[in-house]
DNA sequence: AAAAAATGTTACTCATAATCCGTTGACTTA
DNA sequence: TAAGTCAACGGATTATGAGTAACATTTTTT
C-alpha cells in the first residue's frame, strides 16, 4: 500500500536526521499530530504536503522513491 | 510548482503512449475530465491517484520523477 | 520510580479532492 | 457541409483530505 510506503520511507529519513516528530513538524510548518498520522500510514496525503516533507529532508523526489 | 510538474510529465508520458485523455481514464478507471485538470496543474492529487496514475503507465514512481 | 519527552489516537470542522453531468471550440476526415 | 475525435471548461454534488485540540500511551532520561 503505497500510505504505508510513504509513511514508513518518511519515519526512516526523519530518524536518519535525527529528528523528532514534533522538529520536524515545525521545521516544515505542519501540525505533529498530522505527520503522525502520515507516518503510521493512514492518510492519504497530496501532492503539495509530500513536497513540503520531501522537501524538508533536503532530497529529491528520485531519491525519496529511489526503491519505488 | 508540483503541480504543475505532475501534470506535464503525466502530459508527456501519455501522449508518448499515444492515449487520449479518455483512454487513459478509462485504462485506470478515473474520470476524464479530473484527470485533464490534473494535467493542466490544477489539482493538489492524492497519493493514491498518483499511484494509479504511474502503474497506469507502467513505470516506476523513481522514473516518473526522475527529473525531479 | 518519577519526570520528561516523544509518539499514538480519537473526534471534529472546514476546505477541497474527486465524480458526474454537460457544453464549447479546435482540428481532422469524409 | 457534416461527422468524429480530442481537450478545456463549468456547475452541482459527494467523498474525503487538511488541520487542530485534547487526551492516552509509550519511551527515554535522570
Amino acid at each position: 500500500m503505497i500510505k504505508k510506503f510513504f509513511g514508513e520511507r518518511m519515519r526512516e529519513l526523519r530518524k536518519e536526521q535525527n529528528l523528532s516528530q514534533e522538529k520536524f513538524a515545525l521545521k516544515i510548518g505542519m501540525d505533529r499530530t498530522y505527520l503522525a498520522s502520515v507516518e503510521n500510514g493512514k492518510r492519504n496525503i497530496s501532492i503539495e504536503n509530500i513536497d513540503k516533507i520531501i522537501k524538508g529532508f533536503g532530497i529529491t523526489f528520485k531519491e525519496f522513491f529511489k526503491d519505488l
